[in-house]
Order: structure tokens, then C-alpha cells, then sequence
DNA sequence: ATGCTTGTTGGACGATCGTACAACAAGGCG
DNA sequence: CGCCTTGTTGTACGATCGTCCAACAAGCAT
């Protein structure tokens, strides 16, 4: 059907870095699309314009394509936070409070995002692998906050336990607004983590 | 194979409901041991011990399974923690406390629990009927904590807030308990809670 | 005992899944 | 310009998926 002028290429070739992370997109947008159950390597080479043949030559499987795709999404989260941290200045709280104002923003409380870190989840319990980079990823993200926390005059030895819990308040308000948009807003949700901080900063400094 | 004794039964008919439920405790089990992506129509019907016609005979397909399996896991969770609150006698704040040391109990920070609710996750937000099961669900639970909460002397018009902030405390340790149960313990979970109600109720009363 | 209702079986069906592999061609190198 | 490497294609394969339905039989009513 498609005339073969003198000579138009059937494919490009790419750098293998490249076809990887596009082949990560396309997972990530059939994901928000279609959720995990849709997320097959047929539907997957579609969205990104390849053979289906190359998903399976690039990563061993699905599961490895979603483990990556959910390093990848995270990554980016985690970057758009850091900048609204950087955005807010020099000043502790602020910082803070930027942090988890961002952590509820339209872009980061998207329910097509959590169905990234919903099939990442289905594969932790059965996956010691995919259970040791969430332990990573989780500590990471844990650590970067210890760090705010400490800034804002957390004494050392809180810090652990202040980070799990604003951690944990800031994902169930998340995960809660991403499940049931309408149930409350990500103003509330920002106001309620923000009350919450202040009860573990000792405000006279 | 089996020796035609004069006559023994090949299956027996069962009540409608107690059918349902034992398919409903099978899809469970299967839930808990495989996750969302081993529950198929065929294992649950071999786990229930039951023809795999059966299923499409009670359920109109593996997502109303999926959402009756979870209506029933979380009412059965709800009234563990209803039953740990009544056996915390009648002081307003030992319930509470009681709730949320409940909600981290072994039986209920448990990793094969969580399979249950990522598969029902995993339809909210493409099925709107299970969008609303979710919403309606998720604010009968809601109810119940303002109810400790107005006890323990939250002002009425904080009632509200402050059961979507120990919800969402409580869900996020929960999901992380789950996920990575080596990373803290129940106690610490449920020391965080408890503090978190400390600072929801004045303690001058 | 006999018939009837209907809960239950078990296999057929087409669709879709993940994987593997031989053939093809794009693009760099000699 | 022609060869060679290898990224890429496209398909075939067996397994498994959800759904459907005609036949069967368990157990109650008569």
C-alpha cells in the first residue's frame, strides 16, 4: 500500500539508551492509559512505534520493563520535588512546606500515575528484586527528608521517625486523593500535612 | 478411575449465598497467594474446588469478583478493629489507641491482605462503579473515626480533617508495614499514630 | 418412586498473552 | 562502493485467558 519511493527507511536505528527510555515512556503512558492489566508488550510496542519483538530484546520481561518504568517515573517525581524544594529558598520551613505542598500538586497527585506505582506494587511481595528497590527507593526518599526535617531543627535521633511519618501521612493522602479525587482537595491535604509538621518542629528558634 | 460405589455424589448443590461466599473466600486465598496477576477465573475455581463455569455463573465477570472479594476482606477487617475498640472498654482515647494498634496488628499489616486491595485498586479508576464502592467504603470507615474522634473531645467541625489525617496516617504505615515489613516495626507504627492523636486532642479534660 | 427445577459440570471457542527466532536492512567501516 | 555488524522486524508457537452453553445430576416436591 505504501508506494517504495526511491528509498524510504522501514525503521531508524537508535542508540540503545534511547530505544530503552522510549520503550519506558510507552510503559509509562500505557500504564495511566489502560492500567496494569493492559500493559502488555504487544499494547506497549504500539504506543511506541516498534516491533514487539524489541520489548523482550531489551528487557527480559514484562516485569523488568515495569520495574524500570516505576525507577524511571519515580526518578522524575522525586526531581520535580527537589526543584520545588530549590524554588523555595533558603529558609527551612519553607523548604518543608514546599515539599509537601508539591507532593499534592496536579502533576504528582495524578491518578493515572498511580497506576505506575500500583503495578509496581503487585510485583513487590512476590519479587525479592522489585522488594529490594523499593526498600532503596524508599530510603532514598526517606533520607531526603530526614534532611529538610533536620534542617528545621529536628533533633538527630527524631529525625527516622518523623521522616517515616510524614512519609506515610503524605503517601495515604496521596494515594487517597489519586483513588477519590473529589473526596478532598490537594489544598486540604496540603494544610493537613503542613498542621502536622508543625507539631514536630519546635517552633521557638 | 474412581470406583462407581453404589452412588457418590459428584458435587453438591449449596445455598446460593454460601456459594457465593465460599467462591469469594476462594478469590481471596488466590488474591493473597499470587497476587492480581495469578487470579485468574480458572485457579479460583480449583482453589473453591468448583467448576470453572461456576464463577461466571455467580459473577458477571473477574472484576465483580474481585470487588465482592473486597467488600467482604475490608468489612472483616472493620470489625476486627470494631471488636479491638469495643474490648478497649469504655475510656474515649484507650479506643482510639486501640484502633490504631489494631490497624498494625500481624493480622492486619499483613503483605498477602495487601494483594487484596492492590487488585481492587488497581479497577477504581477505570470502573466507575468500583470508584463509587471505594468512595462509599472509604467514608463509612471515616465516620466511624470521627465518632472516636468527637469522643475524645475533636471539635465537631475538626472532626472531619482530623479523620481524613489519621486515615491517611494510618493507611500510609499500613501500605509501608505491608510492603517492606522489615523497614520499621508495628510498634513503631503504632507509637506514631498515637502520637499523631496526641496532638488531634487536648489532653486537658 | 418419579418428575422437575436448577445448581453444576466440563469442554469448546476465539482472543490475547509472553516468548523465541530466523530473516531483513540500516548505517558505519574498510 | 560493498561488506559486516547488529538493531529491528514480523511471525509462529504454545499456553492461558474470559466467556459461553448444552448436557448432566442433585435434591426437593408431588
Amino acid at each position: 500500500m505504501k508506494a517504495p519511493s526511491p528509498h524510504q527507511p522501514a525503521f531508524r536505528r537508535t542508540h540503545p539508551d534511547a530505544r530503552r527510555l522510549a520503550l519506558i515512556e510507552a510503559c509509562a503512558r500505557v500504564l495511566a492509559r489502560a492500567g496494569a492489566a493492559g500493559a502488555s508488550v504487544r499494547e506497549i510496542a504500539v504506543e511506541a512505534g516498534v516491533s514487539p519483538g524489541l520489548v523482550s530484546h531489551y528487557f527480559s520481561g514484562i516485569e523488568a520493563l515495569v520495574a524500570a518504568t516505576y525507577e524511571q517515573v519515580e526518578g522524575a517525581v522525586a526531581a520535580t520535588l527537589d526543584r520545588a524544594v530549590d524554588e523555595a529558598g533558603h529558609d527551612p520551613r519553607a523548604r518543608l512546606d514546599a515539599f509537601v505542598t508539591a507532593s499534592f500538586a496536579p502533576a504528582i497527585a495524578d491518578p493515572q500515575l498511580l497506576a505506575t506505582w500500583i503495578a509496581f506494587w503487585s510485583l513487590v511481595t512476590a519479587r525479592p528484586a522489585i522488594a529490594a528497590q523499593h526498600d532503596e527507593q524508599y530510603s532514598g526518599s526517606r533520607a531526603r527528608l530526614e534532611a529538610l526535617l533536620g534542617d528545621c531543627g529536628v533533633a538527630p535521633n527524631e529525625q527516622r521517625r518523623a521522616a517515616i511519618a510524614v512519609t506515610a501521612l503524605v503517601d495515604g493522602l496521596w494515594l487517597e486523593l489519586c483513588l477519590s479525587p473529589g473526596c478532598f482537595s490537594a489544598e486540604e491535604a496540603g494544610d493537613i500535612a503542613r498542621r502536622f509538621l508543625d507539631t514536630l518542629i519546635s517552633k521557638d528558634r
